[in-house]
RNA sequence: GCGUCGGUGGCGGAGUGGUCAAUCGCACUUGACUGUAAAUCAAGCGACUUAUGUCUACGCAGGUUCAAAUCCUGCCCGGCGCA
């Protein structure tokens, strides 16, 4: 009855500008079409916070991504199996993703208790080197060795462990359409030398995930994406993306996709992307993890990814910033409270149909829990849409010019 | 009228002789947020300022003291009790 996964290229940047990897293609899936390039929203927990499923489907989502760390704790991965799947159980109909738990390596390890972003900012720098990651000290949640990683519930403090089988076993349970390799997501701040052995053990353990999902999944239901490492250094990723792009089990079968994972240079995006997406197979698609900027996004579609996932629209929406062509801005500032006028005068979701700025200035400081929902509709509306005006713009060989215009009007 | 308790920064409310421009909470202002530990977090919040700097401040007016939001006197205002 479902089509089995495959992603077909349609349109490639090349043809307007020399060396450009971007492209716009199609995703199929056995619950439906994803038009790439295309934004994937963050669900974490089976819900996307503050929306209903009908809100994403009217504004244009096509792919929600769910945690395996959260739903394995909570409600737990038998449970959910039990309903059908994680989409089943939320009443999304469409294309899913699961992440592998492989951030809450770091979020709950290297960057717990710290301040420490996988996107590193000018003035990062002085930011004390990490040599073993971060994860080995006291009050850290998460504890790697070579077979996986011990985690702390923050929730209740019991222990866990993710070992890539059984990532790939949660995964499974979790039933989306698009899964990832258990890897580890390593901190800016760590060095040269622990990024190559975290990437090394990432390699043994995405080999391990390969055998174990082949071994679930023999009809192939799950498509399988290994993720690359490899942090801020060319050489790093370079030799990632080679050795998860020719990596096969014993039987042959390879990924179904990438994920880039780990840490960033904000200045720099475009350029790590590129080392990676030149070195990877074609015609597999790629999905850079846990970027969400409108400016990443640009830049990373123009050098050869084809998914997005993030968390930023809906967090900061709930916290206030809401995205417009002209850079964001922040609601609860004191000048919106008698703004009469919509977010965005052109804008065609929910929020901007129906409400002004200063209605959402005052939910938000009555602290009304309407403000989140009203905020997050406009927010995921706008890098939906984004992405897939991105899409056309590529359909359209125009995506230089499109680029150009939206960086004008949005840089501040 | 008598007695009694109390009047502190936008609000609530600590402080009861020096370390107080004054704990804390709220409100307010601004910022951050990139595979969600997040409806979270950070900074600021008397004035002037680059300042560990100066000035003005704890109902009002005096006084005691080297030093007062803190002690004394008077006045004004409020709560409660008794007439």
């Amino acid at each position: 009855m479902s089509e089995k996964f495959n992603f077909k290229i349609e349109k490639r940047l090349a043809d307007e500008k020399a060396g450009a990897l971007g492209r716009a293609g199609t995703i199929n899936t056995p619950h439906g079409q994803i038009q790439t390039p295309s934004f994937v929203v963050v669900g974490t927990k089976a819900t996307v916070k503050a929306m209903t499923p009908e809100m994403l489907e009217s504004l244009g989502a096509q792919v929600v991504l769910a945690n395996t760390y959260h739903l394995y704790l909570q409600p737990g991965s038998d449970l959910v199996a039990q309903a059908g799947g994680f989409s089943k159980f939320m009443n999304w109909a469409g294309p899913t993703m699961t992440d592998s738990g492989g951030f809450q390596v770091f979020s709950l390890g290297a960057a717990f208790g710290e301040h420490v972003s996988k996107v590193a900012k000018k003035g990062d720098e002085d930011k004390k080197k990490v040599e073993d990651g971060g994860t080995g000290n006291e009050g850290k949640l998460a504890k790697i060795d070579e077979e996986g990683v011990t985690f702390k519930s923050h929730l209740d403090g019991s222990s866990h462990r993710f070992t890539p089988e059984s990532s790939m076993k949660v995964q499974w349970d979790l039933g989306a359409d698009m899964i990832f390799a258990f890897d580890e997501c390593t901190s800016p701040q760590a060095t040269h030398e622990y990024q190559k052995e975290a990437m090394n053990r990432t390699h043994r353990w995405a080999q391990r995930c390969l055998d174990a999902h082949e071994k679930l999944d023999p009809e192939n239901i799950q498509a399988l994406f290994g993720v690359v490492q490899g942090g801020r250094h060319e050489d790093l990723r370079k030799e990632s993306a080679e050795i998860l792009g020719q990596m096969k089990t014993k039987s042959g079968n390879g990924f179904d996709g990438f994920g880039i994972g780990g840490s960033f240079d904000k200045d720099d995006m475009g350029t790590a992307v590129a080392w990676v997406n030149k070195v990877l197979p074609e015609e597999k698609p790629r999905h850079l993890l846990g970027i969400g900027d409108p400016l990443d996004i640009l830049e990373a579609v123009e050098n050869g990814c084809d998914l997005f996932d993030c968390v930023a629209p809906t967090r900061i929406a709930r916290n206030g910033s809401l995205y417009t062509k002209n850079g964001n801005i922040n609601i609860t500032n004191s000048k919106f409270r008698t703004d009469f006028s919509p977010i965005e005068e052109d804008c065609k979701c929910y929020t901007c149909q129906n409400y002004t700025k200063a209605y959402l200035a005052h939910l938000f400081h009555a602290k009304e829990i309407l403000a989140n929902t009203l905020a997050s509709v406009h927010n995921v509306y706008f890098i939906v849409n984004f992405v897939a005006d991105i899409r056309t713009a590529i359909l359209e060989n125009r995506f230089q010019e499109f680029k150009k215009q939206f960086l004008i009007a949005f840089n501040k």
